[in-house]
DNA sequence: CTGCACTATGTCTGAAGTGACATAGTTGAT
DNA sequence: ATCAACTATGTCACTTCAGACATAGTGCAG
């Protein structure tokens, strides 16, 4: 019954032992380009793994009013993310709040459209040239077995995504005159 | 105040009048493709704008307990969503379950994550066909203002991502070895 | 020695979303 | 005639999630 936040959070683990709050560093990036949670969740979601015997924790001194609990996956939370992997996903439904208005876009102006796809390319342009960066500190791929090849192979998506959005961009941009309105 | 489903909605009645439930069919097909809602959502959402005044109806016979309630778009209404789709639409969290597992298939068996991401690009050239199928059927990009703008442009972007995630896929099983374990 | 950023854990409220339950007339096939 | 599928509206319980609130020690800069 545990929810793939849970398994998020067993997969930072297997990388190392980490504290809650590590772990929510993480779901800010690297894990942040595709999966993200708040602290609260994730020390809401400890509980549940910790229950289920998923993970365990020692404590250890340190700042704030509690002690600060370092977690380390359990072997029977090992077996059930090595399980989880290679289960075929669940799909969720997709949210796309551009796509949305580009559906609804016959009922605005033509140039407020255009400018906010600009926008949008900007900001895919930008991501773009920030993962390029990172893809060229690595010398190729990792050898599958390797943590490293986790992380190489999702930011060969967020490239492939990335380049594929601003793709549409253009074409939108395109599609909505070249130079009049604005 | 206006939640992002309440604007889905003004979307789809920006294009004729709708009952609930004709609005949950678009909520299906085509709309389902990037916003999903049930019935239920919209029922509630539909009494929200109500409310704020978006959308009035007209109640006539039909199947069932109650009247069928025809819904509309009113004069305010209408601008609220030309406002809205101009606006730079807020970034959602990312959540994608198959990069998640792609950053902890290294714990996995080759083999095994070599059939998921197959299955995956099945799934993924299934619906680029059907796609293509679909854009074969316009006479090219429907001149902007025009409704039908709406429906080839999302159709567009969403032939780019099938097309960028099953070279992705494609890349992955290239990466998992050729011919070995299975 | 003051104040800020960071480390660190947790609770609570409310919004958003999912799926089941409840109800009932119309239409078409067998 | 009967049965299933479709039209049609709504409620309820539950989960997920985001953001605010609460607390407090450490380490560094000015």
């Amino acid at each position: 019954m545990t929810s793939t936040l849970g398994f998020a959070i067993l997969a930072v683990l297997a990388r190392g032992d980490r504290t809650g709050y590590d772990i929510a560093a993480a779901m800010r990036r690297p894990i942040g380009f595709f999966w993200t949670a708040g602290h609260s969740q994730i020390h809401a979601e400890l509980q549940k793994l910790r229950t289920a015997c998923l993970v365990g924790y020692e404590a250890r001194h340190g700042p704030g009013p509690q002690d600060k609990k370092v977690y380390h996956l359990t072997d029977e939370g090992a077996a059930e993310l090595r399980g989880w992997v290679t289960r075929p996903p669940k799909e969720r439904p997709e949210r796309d709040e551009l796509v949305l208005k580009t559906y609804a876009a016959w009922l605005a102006e033509a140039g407020l459209v255009r400018r906010m796809f600009a926008d949008q390319l900007a900001a895919h342009e930008a991501r773009l040239a920030e993962y390029e960066r990172e893809e060229a500190a690595f010398d190729g791929p990792p050898p599958f077995g390797d943590p490293r090849f986790g992380n190489y192979a999702t930011l060969r998506c967020g490239l492939g995504y990335e380049r594929h959005r601003a793709e549409w961009c253009r074409w939108m941009i395109d599609q909505l005159g070249d130079s009049d309105s604005l």
